[in-house]
DNA sequence: AGATGATCCTGTATGC
DNA sequence: TGCATACAGGATCATC
C-alpha cells in the first residue's frame, strides 16, 4: 500500500526520466481511473504534447508539474503502480494495465492497478483536484514539522493511530507506519490521542521521523504490489517491527505481536511494550 | 465528534 | 477439487 515512502520512491525513481521531456501520445485503457468527470479525450488532450517541468510528492499524491500551468494528479490507493518502461517494452496483455503515457524521445509510463482503486486526474491547478487533496495536513517529513506541531495535532478522544493516518492531520502515514512507529515510541494504537503526554509526544515524532526516513532510504515496503518507477520492490519489508507481523516474537521483549481491530482497521502492536 | 459499516475492486488465503 | 467467505486497508460517504 504505497504510503510516503513509497511515493517518495517513486518520485525519486520517476524524476530523471520524466523531466524537461514531453507528453506523447497518451492511451485510457480504462476511463474509470480518471478522476471526475472521466472524459479519456480531455485527459489525453490535456498532456500530449506538454513538458514536464518536474514531480513533487504531496502525501501519497505525486504530481507532475507541467511547463506553463497544468499538472497530472497520480494517487496509488492501494495496488497502484506508475513506471518506466523503455521503448519496445512489450506490454503482454496485461489486464490491470489502465493507462499508458508516451513520452517524446521514446519510453513511456505504464499506470497498472489491480484493484483499480487508484485515480489519475489532469488538471489545471491543484485546486482543481479533490477535497481530500486540498485538505491535506503538513509532511511529516517536511522542515517545519516539529514535536510541538505533532502535539498540537494529537487532540481529541480519537485512537492516536487513526489521528496519525488521518491524511488532514498528517499527510502520507498509512497502516504501516502508523503501526511501526507506535512501535518504536511504544505507545499503544488505540491510546486517546490527546491522553499522551509530552515525553511520548516527542518519542512518537522521533520515531515517525525514523522509520518514514529509514523506509525512504530503503526504497519503501514491498508485499505483493508496490514498485518503484523503475518497477523494482522495495526492500524495506524484512525491517518491519510489527507490521504483518502477528505472531511473531516482539523484537524488543520477546512477547507474541497480536493483531486487533483499531477504529476499523487492523492495527499490530506488542502488548507489553505498548501501553 | 467520532465510531461503524458499506462502497469501490480483485487476488490470495482459509474453511468446509 | 470446488466453492464460499474473509481479508488486504486508501479514501469517501451514509448512518448512528
Amino acid at each position: 500500500m504505497p504510503e510516503l515512502p513509497e511515493v517518495e520512491s517513486i518520485r525519486r525513481t520517476l524524476e530523471p526520466l520524466v523531466r524537461g521531456r514531453r507528453f506523447a501520445a497518451v492511451r485510457v485503457l480504462s476511463p474509470h481511473c480518471l478522476g471526475a468527470p472521466p472524459a479519456p479525450e480531455a485527459f489525453a488532450a490535456a498532456l500530449a504534447g506538454r513538458r514536464v517541468a518536474g514531480l513533487r510528492r504531496r502525501g501519497k499524491y505525486l504530481l507532475f508539474d507541467l511547463e506553463g500551468d497544468g499538472l497530472l494528479a497520480v494517487h496509488l490507493r492501494m495496488t497502484g503502480q506508475l513506471y518506466f518502461v523503455p521503448e519496445g517494452t512489450p506490454a503482454g496483455g496485461d489486464s490491470h494495465l489502465h493507462a499508458v503515457l508516451a513520452l517524446e524521445g521514446g519510453g513511456e509510463l505504464r499506470f497498472r492497478d489491480v484493484r483499480k482503486f487508484g485515480r489519475l486526474w489532469a488538471v489545471a491547478g491543484e485546486e482543481e483536484l479533490p477535497p481530500g487533496y486540498r485538505d491535506l495536513g503538513p509532511d511529516p517529513l517536511a522542515e517545519g514539522f516539529t514535536a510541538e506541531s505533532l502535539r498540537r495535532a494529537l487532540v481529541g478522544r480519537r485512537a492516536v493511530k487513526a489521528v496519525l493516518t488521518d491524511q488532514a492531520v498528517l499527510s502520507g502515514v498509512g497502516n504501516i507506519y502508523a503501526d511501526e512507529a507506535l512501535f518504536l515510541a511504544g505507545i499503544h494504537p488505540a491510546r486517546p490521542a490527546a491522553s499522551l503526554d509530552d515525553r511520548e509526544v516527542a518519542r512518537l515524532w522521533d520515531a515517525l521521523r525514523q522509520v518514514l526516513e529509514e523506509a525512504v532510504a530503503a526504497g519503501g515496503t514491498t508485499f505483493s504490489d508496490y514498485r518503484d518507477g523503475l518497477g523494482q520492490p522495495g526492500g524495506y519489508a524484512p525491517a518491519l517491527r510489527v507490521y504483518r507481523r502477528e505472531g511473531q516474537p516482539c523484537p524488543r521483549c520477546g512477547t507474541l505481536i497480536v493483531k486487533a481491530r483499531v477504529s476499523g482497521r487492523s492495527a499490530r502492536f506488542c502488548p507489553r511494550c505498548q501501553r
